[in-house]
DNA sequence: TTGTTTCCATACGGTAGGGTATTGAATTGT
DNA sequence: ACAATTCAATACCCTACCGTATGGAAACAA
């Protein structure tokens, strides 16, 4: 169920490799738990080899950041092109982005990169400059749809903070309704 | 800057001076962090003192999310008890609670116990019913202002996750006009 | 006074993990 | 073919912890 060393047709193990391996770990563990030789034993190799390939363990957990700033930021751009008119929709879209249980994944990542983000000063700096991309890019939409500068940077705030937010709720109570609720929520914020 | 023995003029350690000292160090580092060797030194002693207190660790762990929760579902119950035609103030100083500066240890300890509660079963269902408190004080007030069963469930879920997500937001960009942001928002929520 | 209880110190064994040094094997270049 | 490069295994050392065993000192009780 866990830490099942990936044997499977092994070719060299590149900087890459390492990096994904990371994040899985990551998401499913957190920052503090990412350690060299739990990842080596995953990768079915030995940390003899990662200090080949990463000066040491602080060089890893550098390129991880990078490795998701750069995905986000792209990501981010792709979700928030719209065709005038299409803004609402592309809005919306974002917010079920986040609240998709097809996104699991993502979502834990987000979740561990934002706790890591509260101890570590470079985690801090990529996490801004991922917030401040999405921010911009919510913004342009909220702008496009004819809103106040104000409004639309409020709205922005107001709708990554709650779909952060969200994902680390447990409305246990609230479970029968929840979808809709959420798709009310998601029109308030949007509309 | 870390680590100070609070050597003051110690009378004899209790359960509860171990479970606040634990409290301390998980809103600094972690419940990852969060280990007994180094509580101990904070708190100016050994763990031969720890483990008469203790069964263990976990007895620890468990004993600082019993005691989160019932200062949580405490403080719940007194800031949504309100006068009729108070409610909106409530809801908004509900609000205003989360983003005060002046609460910076209460936000680090609900965002340290929100990041435990993805990985220990433990956290998990204590996060659940403080969020159930949580959500039915909210919903009462909601629905005091004459909302509908559905809208006030949406807005109370709206609520939190706002407050949750906006703490652990870096919204550099927009730090000039974040206050009255959040007015804003804070308005578009409760009213 | 003399147990007895309470709280803490010391010492110990055990595991996990970071980082280094060295060797070895496979691939690639010439 | 053979040397250089690339990637990985092994063997170490060292630190941080967890948990236990045991002893000691102070407070309290008889």
């Amino acid at each position: 169920m866990e830490t099942k060393p990936v044997k499977a047709a092994r070719t060299q193990l590149d900087r890459e490799a390492w990096i994904k391996g990371a994040i899985a770990i990551l998401a499913e563990h957190g920052a503090e738990r990412l350690r060299v030789e739990v990842l080596a034993k995953r990768l079915g190799v030995t940390k003899g080899s990662f200090y080949w390939h990463f000066k040491d363990r602080r060089d890893l957990l550098d390129a991880v950041l990078d490795y998701w700033k750069q995905g986000r930021i792209r990501d981010i751009r792709k979700q928030t092109q719209a065709e005038p008119g299409d803004e609402v929709a592309a809005l919306l879209h974002t917010i079920e982005v986040y609240a998709s249980a097809r996104n699991r994944k993502g979502i834990s990542i987000e979740a561990a990169v934002r706790d890591w983000a509260r101890r570590d000063a470079q985690a801090i700096a990529v996490v801004e400059e991922v917030d401040a991309e999405r921010l911009v890019c919510a913004c342009r939409l909220f702008l496009a749809c004819g809103l106040t500068r104000e409004e639309a940077q409020a709205r922005s705030v107001m709708l990554y903070a709650y779909v952060f937010g969200v994902s680390l709720m447990h409305c246990g109570g609230f479970t029968a309704s929840l979808t809709s609720l959420k798709a009310w929520i998601a029109e308030r914020i949007a509309r």
